[in-house]
DNA sequence: GTTTGCATGTAAACGGTTACATGATTGG
DNA sequence: CCAATCATGTAACCGTTTACATGCAAAC
């Protein structure tokens, strides 16, 4: 999925400036699933405005920059509904931690167990986020995407948990 | 994780061509987690060369181009293992699928119930290869890879077809 | 007094994919 | 006869990130 998709998507939800588009996507579990930077975003609102797909209008700001407030326009809305209807490209989980693991008998104990520690650390952190976000009603999207990621999280935390012995370091039991 | 160093993880268990690494990659079940194009991983094995932290030797062949094999050196060994020792990117998960179904009121409900059922299809798929890679002896590492795909397609699995019946298209009922 | 939040944008660099070029062999 | 396997490589393109530029206000 594209910047530019992305940011047709989230307009659909209502009109926003590109530094709200921004902010959507770090906060509100979004960004587990999808992701983009200023670099990305305002050069594709842009873009969607040449091409019609949204529209902008300023709004006069007192010492700052003028906000520029987007709305998806209905063709923006027929070309967004119709991207998700083509094939979709296919999930890609990359992950540098499963890449490292492979080669775990390479590193020494303390950093293997340490990575795992880390891993478990962000995945309980991204488990209580998904979780405490009630703060406004949701769509059965993003319900749907909610309880996704719970599951995902709350199966890897498991599984590590699981293996976290195999992976001890030594010194962790000589320090007692 | 680039691909210079995907390819010097690969190449620190064993000889290997680009042809070959790049087919490791699409199976063995490292493609759920790292994938790379040819487009990619000759010129940086070119680039590995000349920074001397891989060599290649030319076994002549009949009526094709020779093979390059290549082999890793000390000096890449360390330069691998350093790369394992700092600090991680983080795994991101860029999913689609999510992205899609967070949207699912705006699209007609059959394509919606058929973009849940090609998702399961395609999990299942997953998970199958990888419960059938009994293959060859694995190291700890791999064992550990595919423990954590399994459960994540597990759990990918249980979720969705849990919540399936929420997004049945009404046709499907119509239909029988 | 420094960091965070608001607010937009550009340019260079980066890493990667896609498509192309070449070409014999084997299996369906 | 066509597709797939083996085998390497280049070039154009693409989307994105990173770093930079600007600047005030409020909070800590």
């Amino acid at each position: 999925m594209d910047v530019r998709t992305i940011c047709l998507g989230i307009l659909t939800r209502g009109d926003a400036t590109g530094y709200e588009i921004k902010r959507l996507f770090d906060e509100d579990g979004y960004q587990h699933f999808v992701e983009a930077s200023f670099g990305s975003i305002y050069p594709a609102l842009n873009r969607l405005t040449e091409e019609g797909l949204v529209s902008v209008r300023a709004e006069a700001q007192e010492k700052r920059p003028d906000r520029k407030v987007y709305s998806i326009t209905p063709a923006g809305r027929s070309a967004f509904i119709a991207s998700l209807l083509k094939p979709l490209p296919e999930d890609r989980h990359r992950s540098p931690f499963v890449f490292a693991m492979l080669f775990c008998d390479l590193l020494p104990p303390g950093r293997v167990s340490s990575m795992v520690d880390g891993y478990i650390a962000q995945a309980e952190a991204n488990l209580a986020q998904l979780n405490e976000s009630n703060t406004r009603p949701k769509t059965p999207g993003e319900e749907f995407a909610n309880g996704f990621g719970r599951a995902i999280y709350q199966a890897a935390l498991t599984f590590l948990k699981s293996q976290r012995p195999r992976f001890e370091a030594p010194e962790t039991v000589a320090a007692e």
